[in-house]
DNA sequence: AATATATAATCAGTTTAACTGATGAATTTT
DNA sequence: AAAATTCATCAGTTAAACTGATTATATATT
């Protein structure tokens, strides 16, 4: 019995290692990585978070997420401001340049994803990201 | 729309990061991280492979897995014999060390695995994994 | 057979991200 | 008001990926 490439932790590891190798490539000339894209995502869809809320959600460690939002901010898609309400936090917010990027990559994404993800049907592809959601949503 | 997080990309990560996360909890006191255990596994399953074989199969950076081979060998879990068809590689063998490790550990993965994916039953399970496989061998 | 080319493993050095532990400023609790 | 907590930051450490070079061996070319 092979069993090696039979656990679940293996396999999904290579689906995603092949996909994030794609699509860093694909990032190359906007200079920005895969994880900073995820970054730019979030506060897109959770405008005024702090840096706290994104390490939470997108367990990226707190220490590392200060360089991803300082480099972001040096290229101007992301915007820190204080947070009127708790002085302590910041408020961040995606500049038009960010949105530009997030749009202009998008499809890009969808792209790469669906071509890892080739092998299977419209149902099946449905099927397995209803099955992603449901794991993450109870994790 | 929240497109952030409906993205295969992301879903997969997390998953995978929770998984990894438990599963390398459970190996501490073996002092190994689940990455070897994966180069173990692989090496069971496919024995005299070189490093160069596991590279491959893995990927795995070539002068990283130097010092993975080096590290499970210190250990006594693996062991490097030259290769007398080509002698600039080594034919990876397993111990019996080495496979008492992976045997204590397999139904603890096992566990870990069926932990997260909780919230499917059997049948979705046995679905993903389908999907997985299909995937994964047409990569 | 001699020479050139290619390959497996290794080593040295750089880069990137995760992590630990500490600090300052602001906030909340007692 | 004092103590405890929180957010962001900084300095330093660790782990892995990566580049480029070297050694020993193997293969291909002349």
């Amino acid at each position: 019995m092979e069993k090696w490439n039979q656990s679940y932790g293996f396999l999904l590891g290579k689906v995603l290692q092949r996909m994030e190798t794609k699509f860093a490539e694909g990032l190359v000339p906007y200079h920005i990585n895969a994880r900073q894209y995820g970054v730019l995502l979030f506060i897109n869809g959770n405008p005024y978070s702090s840096q706290k809320d994104i390490s939470e959600n997108l367990q990226i460690d707190r220490t590392t997420m200060v360089s991803h939002i300082d480099y972001l901010e040096t290229l101007g898609f992301v915007e820190r401001t204080r947070n009127p309400n708790d002085r302590r936090s910041y408020s961040l917010m995606i500049t038009s340049k960010g949105k530009d990027l997030l749009d202009s990559r998008w499809e890009f994404l969808n792209d790469i994803e669906l071509e890892v993800l080739a092998p299977l049907n419209n149902q099946e592809r449905q099927l397995l990201k209803d099955f992603l959601i449901k794991i993450w949503t109870t994790l």
